[in-house]
DNA sequence: ACCCGTGTTCGCTG
DNA sequence: TCAGCGAACACGGG
């Protein structure tokens, strides 16, 4: 389920794992050539030998750079849908859906697992991610650099197509996906529908600090320790077995609305509605989003 | 069987 | 040229 929350799990447990090691092998399942394009399984085993050097994230993407032989290399992850990274141990089968193998020098094998073949594994030459168009274009990331707030106000200025849509868009807010763009709405009280050229400054400063403050929240939620107990690595909410749905508004349609802190404007009377905008779900209170 | 889905891209239309 | 849609991708779950 990845948006930035979850990318950002994702980076911290490889930097976890794999900064440091070497790699001794690496391989696509055959199902994989969706991810790899425009490259092909037989190129990972450039991957052999290398050292991972360091691991970073931009929005949705994951960047890793590696010391290889003949210097160094780029990886650019993205996770798609329903992308995930998962370590498992030398004699351990692999995951459901592995896509990509990595074998380590400390034995373990780190496993890219994808159902739904829409994430993407690609090597980047000389790690040179500023050559690849769609890393190029993605703004400033909210977590890692925090939102310039009057730059944000004069993209949006620009854009009549509702403000959900538009804090969706990449090259705007990276990171921010259709979760965080309801939950984002939601805590700053403003209406998803809105043209985004409505918004008035002290509005764009009030969407700023729901952005920020629904990524951090996800976040906490995802360090949570998962059902089965005892883990201490970091989880996907998924894997965390029967939790609850953890966010406000998104995915509660028909229930009351959850108000307190959260709520703009205390009407009492709100209930989560879902529409349809631009073919994706937003949910979101009318009595109390404006 | 039908609808839905935490992402992105492509092609069509006005 | 561009904004706005819908479809497509691929697969499982309710």
């Amino acid at each position: 389920m990845p948006e930035l929350p979850e990318v950002e799990v994702a980076a911290r447990n490889l930097a976890r794992w794999a900064v440091g090691r070497r790699v001794r092998a690496a391989r696509a399942e055959a199902g994989a050539k969706r991810i790899l394009r425009p490259g092909s399984p037989a190129a990972l085993r450039g991957l052999a030998g290398a050292r991972v050097s360091g691991v970073r994230r931009v929005g949705k993407n994951l960047m890793l750079t590696l010391d290889g032989r003949s210097g160094p290399i780029g990886v650019w992850s993205h996770l798609g849908m329903t992308g995930k990274w998962l370590r498992r141990g030398a004699s351990d089968p692999a995951p459901r859906f592995s896509r990509v193998e990595l074998d380590l020098d400390d034995g373990s094998h780190l496993h890219y697992a994808d159902m739904r073949l829409f994430g993407r594994f690609r090597l980047v030459p000389r790690a040179k991610f500023d050559d690849v168009a769609e890393l190029a274009a993605l703004g400033r990331d909210p977590l890692n650099d925090g939102i310039d707030v009057p730059g944000l106000g004069t993209r949006l200025a620009r854009l009549k197509l509702p403000i959900k849509v538009a804090i969706m868009d990449q090259r705007i807010l990276p990171g921010v996906g259709n979760i965080q763009a309801s939950e984002a709405l939601f805590r700053a009280g403003i209406d998803p529908r809105r043209p985004a050229k409505s918004l008035k400054p002290a509005e764009v400063r009030a969407l700023a600090r729901g952005v920020m403050t629904s990524i951090r929240y996800t976040l906490r939620q995802f360090g949570k320790t998962g059902a089965d107990g005892g883990r201490t690595d970091i989880e996907y909410v998924e894997e965390a077995g029967e939790r609850a749905n953890p966010f406000l508004v998104y995915g509660r349609a028909g229930a009351p609305c959850p108000g307190g802190k959260h709520r703009a404007k205390r009407t009492g009377t709100g209930t989560v509605t879902r529409i349809v905008q631009a073919g994706r779900a937003t949910f979101f209170c009318a009595a109390c989003q404006h």
